[in-house]
DNA sequence: AACTTTATTAAAAATTTATTTAACACAATT
DNA sequence: AATTGTGTTAAATAAATTTTTAATAAAGTT
């Protein structure tokens, strides 16, 4: 499998390329768009970036380095920094892991327990207003309850999410899993 | 199933395609196509459905609801049942979320961790060959023992993400947070 | 204050992805 | 064995999203 006709500094770059791939694809995967995958994979060997270095390094337009990173500065996975001197924007990758995928997590957890509480929270008053609706034949009553009641069954999920989430930010979950575990 | 057009009967399927759309929502947001999105919200609400059910009440295709429900197969959030007396093929949507939604994540997870891993484990090893390859400058070298050591370092999550996923597989993860905490 | 450099926004093009129509295959029933 | 009903695959269409080119705004320098 090894290629003579290659020097150690193009096989650290095939090292990387590999590295880069399967991180990208598994961003890709969350719903990360290609170009703010492949940024952040290849941001992550490096120390710092500005826009024009990244469009060099991908060979992809300014403005799409510019929304790439903005969206992987909303999923905190990569950070402005501050260098004198030049006038550039410079930014860098979060590194660790356990910081840049948990913000991604807690940021989805917390977004969707608060909307599909909201949601349930709504029909349940519905469903109520139905039971004690006179119009409302014995069948349908029977019919809103079942619904009301899975709603307030489903309640335990996002309540649990939302403790998963406190857990993390608190880093009380790393009592229970360490994190240097193997 | 008749269409009502005012009273309990509409305001219950007001109340439900209220939490349908948050459900459908979500999922979209995890990358779940919109038809399968639309149809597990859909079945949430209904015990069983057959792909002509499924194609009447979205008023989608039915290569769509066919395509939709395999997904929502591969990822567990909908089961095949057996019902005899019918030639068509009867579907359920797990209805209980900490089941499908931790089904969801353990597969991503583990997906995640063994393809990274692979791809960390062979980097690693052609940094190492650059690290011993008498071609290699000093500066090179040290390059490639960073990255070396930066992988390293990155292990130790997929190996946290392992972890989680064993402990949500075998609930003990519930020993730390109840399922009925609030 | 004018000029230069850099970043962002807007509109257009291109790519990708999802969905449908049409054809096919598979079972079950007659 | 033929027919009917059901589900799946393939090619084509439609829709949505991503990316780019071009224009604009913002910031810094002379």
């Amino acid at each position: 499998m090894s290629e003579p006709t290659e020097g150690p500094e193009l096989k650290i770059e095939d090292a990387k390329e590999k590295v880069i791939g399967t991180i990208a694809e598994t961003m890709d995967l969350y719903g990360v768009t290609p170009a703010a995958a492949n940024l952040y994979a290849t941001m992550y060997f490096e120390d710092q970036m500005t826009l024009d270095e990244m469009r060099t390094e991908l060979g992809m337009s300014k403005p799409s380095m510019s929304t790439s990173v903005r969206r992987l500065q909303d999923i905190k996975m990569v950070k402005k920094t501050f260098t004198r001197g030049s006038r550039k924007h410079t930014y860098v990758a979060e590194k660790n892991f356990f910081r840049s995928f948990m913000a991604f997590y807690c940021q989805m957890w917390e977004r969707e327990a608060k909307m599909n509480m909201e949601a349930i929270e709504e029909a349940q008053e519905d469903f109520i207003e139905v039971i004690k609706d006179s119009n409302s034949t014995s069948e349908i009553v029977a019919k809103a309850k079942t619904y009301y009641d899975q709603l307030e069954e489903s309640k335990a999920y996002y309540h649990w999410l939302e403790d998963l989430v406190e857990s993390i930010r608190s880093g009380k979950i790393f009592e229970f899993l360490p994190k240097d575990q193997k």
